[in-house]
DNA sequence: GTTCTGTATCTTGCATACAAGACGGAGATT
DNA sequence: AATCTCCGTCTTGTATGCAAGATACAGAAC
């Protein structure tokens, strides 16, 4: 093993185990409204489809249930999730207060990473508005509101986002994908935000987040109400 | 079944899952210092003698992983987390975010439900103080914390203060308890927080908040450093 | 003495079998 | 016709068995 001293980093990603690998499919899955919200999902079914047993469906179930992407009903099943009204308004509420503190970290302790992040998911938007499907277009959001988290150093709010992450931005694909003015509006306002941000100016861009968020919920609200009512 | 409906309310909670009584008794046991941070936990070790099977123990133990209360290595095993100097930091930089975001809330939406809270909070940690262990003391301090997150109206935030707040009452137990003049200070900060409330003072409010929980930060970040240089 | 190597024994990962609650529809009963 | 009852079939809950990676230690080779 003398020979082996020399090197230095040699790892290998250890193969991700059966349980990621389902959770990601779902999360997926759901995220990307290839199920409708409420439907239900048999571990059994699940399992033959996916090909491997009941144990790492159901672990991974658990997990998802944990993110708020499907609700476990004892003996009965499990459900994607049905987001109410009254969810959506208390979920952008969250939302909103997450990303002003993480902001705040950011402009304080790592602004130019933060600016670069920001760069590179508008870029993306702009991609996916000019040549990609509004899916595309709803993933590059969901990647612009991650920079924040990846560069506000704390990782315990990185991983609140990421507890209700999944549920945003599945409302994203859900509901928002059939307005047709939103994605310009959309754009506009990220592009106001990365200009405050730039300039350092706090306050606008807290009333901006604001402003961008709390509208994305009124507009999430009267879709779920229409849907519920007709 | 026509009398049957004349009875409006009857249902009974249906038995909890083994899971989830595995799940709580371990909480438990992490969170009053029956076990030392970074002690191994084996699937087997725990299901026989909890007079289990495996598979709710492990499903127990994914659960726990995802509060932050132990760590599960691939193969190697399931151990009781064991926070850094940093960790403890950034944990307590996120709780006070979320509790004065609440706080705020309440005083807007619930002020007379919090204020009723607080003060049996309050009145337990005095019988605890009299009479109690270190542990009831502990347990009552979370207690009044958990007030701000019943009232706040927003599951989301109560959600991610659930998310952490096994840690922080672990960190409580595990190092709190021999810091000796803790418990009065303590105490007379809670009443201060109280009475700050109870008038609308939330300029006041949020900087005694934050001097309280950020100095149980540097306290417990002390703490630590001299565990792991000692 | 030092270093390598095989192996015994931990650990978890996954599959499968069985138990038991929930539900819905067919048929009996009124 | 309306209602009750039973039972088949869906679901999840739990136990158990087997495969395979990780680790530590004893013993061989130098």
């Amino acid at each position: 093993m003398t020979s082996m001293k020399a090197i230095r980093r040699f790892k290998v990603q250890q193969p991700k185990s059966l349980v990621t690998i389902v959770e990601e499919r779902l999360r997926k899955a759901i995220i990307d409204a290839e199920m409708r919200f409420g439907e239900a999902l048999s571990e059994d079914a699940l399992s033959s489809a996916l090909g491997v047993s009941r144990t790492p469906v159901r672990e991974a179930l658990a997990r998802l249930q944990l993110q708020g992407l499907v609700t476990i009903v004892p003996k009965k099943g499990t459900f994607v999730f049905a987001p109410t009204a009254e969810d959506v308004a208390e979920l952008c509420t969250f939302r909103f207060m997450l990303e002003t503190n993480a902001l705040r970290e950011c402009l304080a302790t790592a602004r130019e990473a933060t600016l670069d992040g920001m760069a590179s998911a508008i870029a993306a938007m702009d991609a996916a508005q000019a040549s990609g499907t509004r899916h595309d277009y709803a993933r590059a959001d969901t990647g612009f509101h991650e920079v924040f988290f990846l560069h506000c150093g704390n990782r315990y709010l990185g991983n609140a986002y990421r507890s209700v992450s999944g549920r945003v931005a599945a409302l994203r694909t859900h509901l928002s994908v059939p307005l047709e003015g939103e994605q310009a509006r959309s754009m506009s306002e990220h592009r106001l935000m990365v200009e405050a941000f730039a300039s350092g100016r706090l306050a606008d861009l807290d009333g901006l987040l604001r402003q961008h968020i709390l509208r994305a919920r009124d507009a999430y609200g009267d879709v779920l109400r229409r849907a519920s009512a007709g």
